[in-house]
DNA sequence: CCACGGTATGTAAAAATTGACATATAAGGC
DNA sequence: GCCTTATATGTCAATTTTTACATACCGTGG
């Protein structure tokens, strides 16, 4: 069982949904903390099915195959449940920005800056998506815990703290990269 | 070229090293934005020298096949600048906590507190890591941007920032479980 | 009426990543 | 003298992920 078995089982526990639907949660809503293109999914549901942790009805569609509704089963409830409060592995950080950053000193200040300014933009589009995305929340969903929209919520507002340090860290680099530029013009 | 191949450059453009070398600092300070194993570096490595982008020279040391100490060369050096001020993509995320937190209403409360308190405690002692790395930079490497040192500060930066604010957001969600288990208790 | 985008499900090849297997030496502590 | 740890380099199988191929229907707008 790999991590995208619980992620779907973790969809499948709030609704039923077709792979498509799957698929496309897997993009938007659940894609910004683990994303799953669309030839994972189905395999995936296969596998969960063999399981017994999922099983389909076949609804009426508009594919070239039969159209599958997916629904989780009690023994999938159960696993994910096991799976939410087993013991934490060290998250795996997979940085690409934060790489580059680390070798930002083999380019010029002027280049360095093209960089962040890329990265700043696209932190504050994505701030822009989650507070847009905080808007449509439902006052309880703020406070139950017991409600599935009070998880969106909670990872929403760690996806909003996020981005709002990034963009905090993004104006002090900048800061720091033009303090330079500044200073090596003024020394010519 | 991968990814991988990038953060082997980039080390290289540093210092010269060897595979295990370059294999301990992919675990330690570049691990915490891009990890990989040594079965991983190896094949890079002869991929690298293959396309010229590295060279390597034996020295003496103690393994079972020869000890070598690969170094950066110039077209290397060419290929890791164009590539650091090169269009980023969107960030790709994998947040195994996030996604059991999406998943977090399927438990109780105080199993949900256990998890929170987990990733609480990873995310100080991530946090004191850094904190104890700060500390060793030298006073030019927090605003010389020519400095390779000043990359690593500026990382560094960005993952206190993080850790910071990890600490806070589970810190607001363990209230959030708690004050929900003291209500559900008074309402017995 | 026709093109286009969204709905819908799959396979296959390629690339990236992890985990296990395999080996060997030197230095330092007990 | 022995045991552990760090140094050191590789291969191989398995898994995970990405990218490309393959198909087809239905509603909307021009």
């Amino acid at each position: 069982m790999g991590t995208l078995d619980y992620a779907v089982l973790g969809l499948l526990a709030r609704e039923s949904l077709t792979g498509y639907a799957l698929t496309c949660r897997m993009d938007k809503p659940v894609g910004y903390v683990w994303s799953a293109k669309h030839s994972q999914i189905y395999p995936v549901l296969h596998a969960l099915e063999g399981e017994g942790l999922v099983r389909h009805r076949v609804v009426d569609g508009r594919g070239p195959r039969a159209t599958k509704r997916y629904s989780i089963t009690a023994a999938g409830r159960r696993v994910l449940r096991s799976w939410v409060v087993s013991p934490l592995a060290p998250p795996e950080a997979k940085s690409e920005l934060m790489l580059r950053v680390r070798a930002l000193w083999v380019v010029s200040p002027e280049a360095a800056e093209v960089l962040i300014a890329q990265a700043l933009q696209q932190h504050r589009e994505r701030l822009n998506v989650y507070r847009r995305e905080e808007a449509s929340f439902a006052v309880e969903d703020t406070f139950d815990v017991t409600r599935p929209g009070f998880s969106s919520y909670a990872t929403l507002r760690c996806g909003i703290g996020s981005e709002e340090q990034m963009l905090a860290w993004c104006n002090w680099l900048l800061g720091s990269l033009r303090k330079y530029s500044v200073a090596s013009v003024a020394s010519d």
